[in-house]
DNA sequence: ATGCCTGGGTATCCCAGA
């Protein structure tokens, strides 16, 4: 089985790479972030043609996830049990779904703004909502899975320069000690490989010639339980995807399993 | 070449992204 997660930064404006990316890179599920569109506007038909069903979550302008699979989707849940709001408002961060018995979550962990934002206090509540769900549904039965935009880089090393990242999101203790406490439910982050240069970036800004300085950020994980993780025979970042007109700013990861 | 932001909505500026 081949799993994939994706920001594809709107859906709508990605449609025509992602239906490409899809015929090339058959993928067997995919989790996409940022949609960018309501539910009912997500373009289920388009995929369709290609194979895939589609469980999606979104809301609109801002946010959204799905997931894609052409081998059976089950058990739709949306949102975290248990999920923090923010300014009052639910947002469409996170769905899971089985398929084909491996349990995946697709995720779009909040920003944070800066620390000390409200915001940044809400994506710690959040990712705390994130371990209660993953405790309640990794069983260790079935193969399961978090993929998705952590919007954390997990160590100093998942950063381009690490020096012009202080007083910044996506470094902090807190942060990472949320991805740690991830890892002490029974998760492990995949790793994969870089198809260029050293380090396997999967996000890089659009502005300041950012990806072709490779100045790039690693935030895009797969948290798998030992289930998932043992049967992973290959990951590695689709770097081509960031290239050319019409690119997401992140790539997708993909990760091919035995089961 | 991978090339100096992009997407979407309250729309022709503003907010968010990381």
């Amino acid at each position: 089985m081949r799993i994939a997660t994706w920001n594809v930064n709107s859906v709508t404006a990605r449609l025509p790479r992602l239906l490409a990316w899809l015929e090339s890179a058959k993928p067997d599920v995919v989790c996409l972030q940022e949609l960018k569109c309501a539910t009912d506007a997500f373009p289920g038909e388009q995929v369709a043609e290609l194979g895939y069903e589609a469980a999606a979550y979104g809301t609109g302008r801002w946010n959204g996830v799905a997931i894609l699979s052409r081998v059976g989707i089950e058990d739709v849940r949306r949102g975290l049990i248990d999920e923090p709001v923010y300014e009052d408002a639910s947002e469409p961060r996170a769905i899971g779904a089985t398929c084909d018995g491996v349990r995946v979550w697709s995720v779009y962990v909040p920003n944070g703004r800066e620390p000390g934002h409200e915001h940044y206090a809400y994506k710690l509540r959040w990712l705390e909502a994130l371990r209660g769900t993953v405790i309640s549904e990794s069983d260790g039965a079935r193969p399961f899975a978090v993929l998705g935009d952590f919007n954390i880089a997990p160590t100093d090393e998942d950063v381009w320069d690490i020096s012009l990242f202080t007083e910044s999101t996506h470094v902090t203790d807190a942060e990472r000690k949320a991805l740690a406490v991830l890892r002490e439910a029974g998760l492990s982050d995949v790793l994969p490989r870089a198809l260029k240069y050293d380090k396997p970036y999967t996000y890089w800004d659009y502005r300041q010639l950012a990806f072709p300085k490779n100045n790039g950020m690693r935030i895009d994980l797969v948290y798998a339980d030992a289930k998932f993780a043992g049967s992973v025979t290959d990951a590695y970042v689709d770097r081509e995807e960031r290239k050319g007109k019409g690119a997401s700013d992140h790539a997708p990861v993909v990760v091919d399993l035995t089961v």
